[in-house]
DNA sequence: TACAAGTAAGTTTTT
DNA sequence: CTTACTTGTA
């Protein structure tokens, strides 16, 4: 037969783009966004453009047709991903908010919610905090007798550190307690029956701690072969940001997720690598292409953030890491002068000496929302604080003590956890101890009849049938009756939260009688927080895994804002952000480098690294300060020696001053 | 026996 | 300010 040829078509367009991908972007940049398909490393250093990549790389992926429920964006913070989806918007359009995007956590918890029966979790799941597990730890502790004082068995705290270290770093419980905590040796049998019962207990109950989630979503997609290719269609194009700071568990995640495609981009610095506590490992970085064969490594070391000054300051003090991964970074920004060091005599002239720079700054023209104050421990910014407050400069803190974990924000919640949950015995257990007249032993009691109820009606039936008697008798009744009202479907959130602390006001007079007043304002709060939520799961989901870091303080802070917030922060809490002027308080060495790590070298590195994050966040203004001759109760040391990361280095580095006090010459 | 209230000490960083 | 332990009370 013949043939007849049809000729190519020479006009048909290849995809076109809004966007100037090329012109936008420098070289790296645009390498790293316009890779689409199989696996990239990319190595960016800090303020190298690192989220303007990110951000082009999802709306090339909008571009080039590739639907955006078919991307996953993995961040540290959930604000971080809703922040690139909403740039990568206004690049190409409203549907990249259609990315699915958040912490590993938060992704573990949607799928687990919809997927977890495969592993035997039922969708209405739990999710314990740190002090939930906490609470449980203690009960099984007791239960098995253990707080006998005699043995001086370890506290909750200790044994959930460890429990969870050893499963954040996949070793064992034997592995962790011999390298980390040597003289707990004599108690590693009652560790391992401890171990198992909490995990035991959390089944039994439909309980997840953290570490729950990213187990169980690791064994989701190690485990079931069906799922786990059902999950990686879906998500065909997966990025992930900060990979310096995840651990072996979430490599394995994605390394599973990504089983049918490879198309995964994972995005770090292992300079910045500062969350090791948590089991994280710059070697998931060092160890990316061994994971996945044949990846494409792109490094970005042009920065744009920070004067050069700063940078050279950054780049000494990893230049002296022990491991030191090659990457110097280069100012794109002009001028600039070398970071201050201040000495100061004693913490309030540190304090007096912040306020009044930042003061200075405010009228040179920084506006307080791009003036940032850092420090190592969450309670090294007390005395600030109060300074802060004397001269009105308006704060808001980020890192530590959150709203959320106050107890009586925790005792409201619980009421809603027991509904959503009704074999969530740690909440059953907060709920009960509220009552007057009622402890530890009638709480235990009751909750063995209690959670054996499948349902909530059941439940609340045997609160009413107690056949105890106490001065509570009366006051389960009313429990009961709160819960099946609060248990109606239609009610919205802020509606149930509204009820519930209006049964639990009386309760809060009474126990907090000093107090109550700024209590109450916290509840009135998070009935606003909560009327913001369409169901109460995923009200419960957020508080668990993005809780709101704001304080009634900040509310009403935030109503005179001219020039905004100063921020205060914790170093890790400031991961990925940047001010113009930053200042980084106690180069003490004993608060920072802290004395807890002093004697361990990998833990002297990760300081190290900290003291890194904290200088690449400023772009023009840098201020290191630090007491001398402080007495520190706890440790009962003299601190007095600048930070060890600060000695010997090149004089043109650090500009040196001293503190003094005005001579009053009146 | 079970609970409440009072006293003495310990505090990194976070999902 | 919280937690662990001690003492006091019904």
């Amino acid at each position: 037969m013949e043939t007849y040829t049809l000729r190519s078509r020479a006009d048909r367009p290849a995809v076109r783009y809004k966007i100037d991908y090329a012109g936008e972007l420098n070289q790296a940049q645009h390498e790293a966004a316009t890779t689409l398909e199989g696996p990239v490393l990319v190595i960016a250093g800090a303020g190298s453009g690192k989220t303007r990549t990110l951000v082009y790389r999802v709306a090339r992926l909008v571009e080039s047709g590739v639907s955006p429920a078919n991307v996953l964006l993995l961040t540290f913070t959930r604000k971080a991903a809703e922040e690139m989806l909403a740039r990568a918007a206004t690049l190409v359009g409203a549907s990249c908010e259609r990315v699915a995007g958040g912490t590993f956590h938060s992704f573990a918890n949607t799928v687990l919610r919809r997927l977890g029966r495969q592993i035997g979790l039922e969708p209405n799941f739990t999710i314990l905090d740190r002090s939930d597990s906490e609470d449980v730890v203690a009960l099984l502790r007791s239960r098995a007798g253990l707080d006998r004082k005699e043995r001086r068995f370890p506290r909750k705290n200790t044994i959930l550190e460890i429990v969870s270290m050893a499963v954040n770093r996949s070793v064992t419980v034997p592995e962790v307690v011999e390298a980390s905590y040597g003289h707990l040796v004599e108690h590693l049998d009652d560790l391992l029956r401890l171990a198992d019962a909490y995990g035991r207990y959390k089944r039994e109950r439909n309980l997840a701690d953290y570490d729950d989630l990213l187990v169980h979503l690791r064994d989701l997609v190690r485990g079931s072969p069906e799922v786990a290719s059902h999950l990686s269609r879906t998500y065909r194009y997966i990025m992930v940001d900060e990979y310096q700071d995840t651990n072996l568990l979430q490599a394995e995640i994605v390394r599973g997720l990504a089983a049918e495609h490879d198309n995964v981009m994972a995005v770090g610095d292992d300079s910045q690598s500062i969350y090791s506590f948590r089991g994280a490992t710059f070697r998931n970085i060092m160890e990316f292409p061994q994971l996945f064969p044949g990846a494409r490594i792109i490094k970005l070391e042009e920065n744009y953030r920070s004067t050069q000054p700063i940078l050279d300051l950054a780049n000494a003090v990893i230049d002296r890491a022990v491991e030191k991964h090659t990457k110097t970074l280069r100012a794109r920004v002009e001028g600039g002068s070398p970071p201050l060091l201040a000495q100061c005599a004693d913490e309030q002239s540190q304090s007096r000496f912040v306020t009044q720079r930042i003061l200075e700054l405010r009228e040179e023209g920084v506006p307080l929302s791009d003036i940032a104050v850092l420090f190592r421990s969450s309670f090294h910014s007390f005395d600030l604080e109060l300074e802060l407050s004397r001269a009105d400069i308006p704060f808001v803190k980020r890192g530590g003590f959150k709203f959320i974990e106050t107890a009586h924000v925790k005792d409201v919640l619980a009421h809603l956890r027991i509904v959503a949950n009704p074999r969530d015995a740690v909440s059953w257990h907060r709920v009960l101890l509220l009552l007057d007249g009622l402890g530890p032993r009638t709480a235990e009691d009751l909750l063995g009849h209690v959670t054996g109820a499948a349902y909530l009606q059941a439940a609340t039936e045997v609160l009413e049938a107690y056949p105890r008697r106490g001065p509570y008798t009366k006051e389960l009744k009313h429990l009961a009756a709160l819960l099946r009202e609060i248990a109606v479907e239609g009610l919205p959130p802020g509606e149930k939260v509204a009820r519930v602390v209006a049964f639990y006001t009386p309760m809060l007079r009474h126990l907090h009688r000093d107090d109550f007043p700024k209590r109450e304002k916290d509840l009135e709060h998070f009935i606003t927080i909560a009327s913001r939520y369409r169901s109460l799961a995923s009200l419960l989901s957020d508080m668990a895994l993005e809780p709101p870091s704001d304080s009634v303080g900040d509310v009403l802070a935030a109503g005179d804002e001219d020039d905004g917030l100063l921020t205060l922060s914790t170093i890790h809490s400031a991961k990925g952000l940047e001010w113009q002027a930053v200042f980084v308080l106690w180069l003490v060495d004993g608060r920072f480098p802290s004395y807890h790590n002093l004697h361990d070298t990998e833990e002297m590195e990760e300081e190290r690294r900290l003291l890194y994050v904290s200088v690449t966040r400023a772009k023009r203004h840098l201020h290191l300060s630090y007491p001398i001759d402080i007495y520190d109760r706890t440790t009962g040391m003299v601190l007095g020696k600048p930070s060890r990361f600060l000695e010997g280095l090149p004089g043109h580095i650090l500009s040196e001053t001293q503190v003094i006090e005005e001579v009053d010459t009146r």
